[in-house]
RNA sequence: GGCCCCAUCGUCUAGCGGCUAGGACACCAGGUUUUCAUCCUGGCAACAGGGGUUCGAUUCCCCUUGGGGUCACCA
């Protein structure tokens, strides 16, 4: 019974209790990839049936993070289609035919036992380090279901083999077959039973979910014979763990929220390119990976099985990676076009001269939020604090043991040939040469010195850069200030 | 504890019986005639252990060890 020849329909299944990290963000775009592969579709489904855990308005930062990503849905709970609605929560009539049917087929029981009697046979079964099965002490006249108590599924124990598209074949004995809960006291279905509903429902043709459902796969196999329902391609993601310990990647081990990432100026496509690449990888020595080109050369079968660690670093190199890839003009437009502020000082300078300060630090940008520290000096003088406190204590070793007296008279022999100079890189970087040899001094000496007149930094992109983006008026103006400070 | 999954440089990974075990991030060194960065070049660095199978195992099988998941009226 193959189900190779139905369409490609893939769905990503979060339910709404709080913000989207790494992990649910892949599950995510691995299904987008797959369906988009085949030019199927791709569904986002609400599953909010635990009222108690849903958090006010994460359904929102949901979908939020999926359209920050790119990764858009042809049907959803806001956007409808032909098998609406996408939210659980309103499905429910669904769930009770379907349970129904299993009641009428003596499949599904009410369930007799209090939770109280229920957890104490399980922490007897625990106490006995002894797994816990509910069939063990399945009763033997169940009462009618009356809605007030839980319908059980019954369940027909028996050893499983199967294939997932990621771990391979995959077998278990009939042990780990139980009779688990179909609808809870509150009306709601569990995920156990509603998932497998909505999926048929809906015509999913492959599940893609993460590792923490391997173990109820046998279940559910037991569950689709008793529905009568042909199961869709299962695919197993591996977890990912956290970027020092082993434990898979949570909101305690800091993983983040997507939308923090994007608020911190990584790109869409970087993030896509890093996470797909996070566990899977096309066999090749590619790294870098155009959204077009994940599409096409996805495959579930290249999906790693074991878990990936969350490397930050790599994704810092990545976005710098894209972020020069895009050049000036590109990223100047982006920059005008968020709604975030990435600017700071700068956000009202005028756009020529932010385009020319864009131009000086492309080269060292890790993400857009560091552009504020890295350009700030372009926009506004530095502080004469900084600037004393980088000629007292400067960190150049040459600098070191240089009295300010002399610093500053560097620094205007500096002043004075500069004001002689054209403003442009080119005659910049000849009128430093020559006062080099004017000064018989050494680079590592003067350039520093200028640098911290200028920037109140001791690092900064190119001097003749600096100089001409800043323009003569204002450097000159910065290095007598500077004297002055040498001065005092 | 039962059951299930996993195991190549610090990290992400290539490898699907024969390779000097390759690439990328990070790190280190040198270069791009000043700093930081970019870019280029080079370097460090791995098959968890033990048994098999085989002419030959990183690769196939078994055991051990280690890691993870699961055993909810959560998903």
């Amino acid at each position: 019974m193959s189900s190779s020849e139905k369409p490609v329909r893939t769905r990503f299944a979060p339910s709404p209790t709080g913000f989207l990290h790494v992990g649910g963000i892949r599950t995510a775009l691995f299904g987008w990839l797959v369906a988009h592969q085949a030019g199927g579709q791709f569904i986002l489904r609400l599953e909010d049936t635990d009222k108690a855990r849903e958090v006010a308005g994460a359904d929102e930062h949901i979908i939020k993070s999926l359209r920050a990503l790119g990764l858009d849905y042809d049907e959803g709970p806001d956007k409808g289609g032909p098998y609406a609605p996408y939210r659980q929560s309103q499905r429910l009539d669904s769930y009770k035919a379907w349970a129904q049917k299993l009641i009428d087929a003596g499949r599904a029981y009410g369930d007799p036992l209090s939770p109280a009697e229920v957890q104490a046979l399980r922490d007897r079964a625990r106490a006995a380090k002894k797994p816990f099965l509910y069939r063990d002490y399945r009763p033997a006249n169940p009462p009618a279901w009356d809605g007030a108590r839980p319908l059980r599924f019954k369940s027909e124990p028996k050893a499983y083999k199967w294939h997932d598209e990621v771990m391979g074949d995959l077998s278990t004995g009939p042990e780990v077959i139980d009779d688990f809960i179909l609808i809870k006291s509150d009306g709601y279905p569990t995920y156990n039973f509603a998932h497998i509903v909505d999926d048929a429902e809906m015509k999913i043709s492959h599940v893609i979910r993460g590792q923490e459902f391997l173990a109820s796969v046998p279940n559910y196999l037991n569950l689709y014979e008793a529905l009568g329902l042909e199961r869709p391609r299962l695919a197993t993601m591996p977890h990912i763990l956290g970027p020092d310990g082993n434990k898979k990647l949570s909101k305690r081990d800091g993983a983040k929220d997507v939308l923090d990432y994007i608020r911190d100026g990584y790109l869409p496509d970087a993030l896509v390119n890093f996470i797909a690449s996070l566990g899977w990888n096309d066999g090749s020595e590619q790294e870098i990976f155009s959204r077009e080109e994940l599409i096409k050369k996805f495959s579930l079968s290249h999906v790693q099985k074991s878990g990936a660690r969350f490397d930050e670093r790599r994704l810092e190199w990545m976005n710098g990676h894209y972020i020069r890839q895009m050049g000036v003009e590109q990223l100047s437009d982006l920059l005008n076009k968020s709604p975030n502020d990435y600017w700071g000082k700068g956000k009202s300078a005028e756009p020529t001269y932010k385009k020319a300060v864009l131009a000086q630090v492309i080269d060292r940008l890790k993400y857009l939020s560091e552009l504020p520290q890295l350009t700030g000096f372009f926009f506004t003088k530095p502080s004469n604090q900084s600037v004393r406190q980088l000629y007292e204590a400067p960190e150049d070793r040459l600098l070191k043991d240089m009295p300010k007296g002399q610093m500053g008279s560097l620094l205007k022999a500096a002043s004075q040939k500069l004001h002689t100079s054209q403003f442009d890189p080119d005659n910049l970087q000849a009128c430093l040469n020559s006062l080099l040899e004017e000064l018989e001094t050494k680079p590592g000496v003067l350039f520093p010195i200028i640098r911290i007149a200028l920037s109140g930094a001791q690092s900064t992109p190119s001097l003749p850069g600096v100089l001409s983006v800043l323009g003569k008026s204002e450097s000159l103006a910065r290095m007598a200030s500077a004297e002055k400070i040498l001065e005092s």
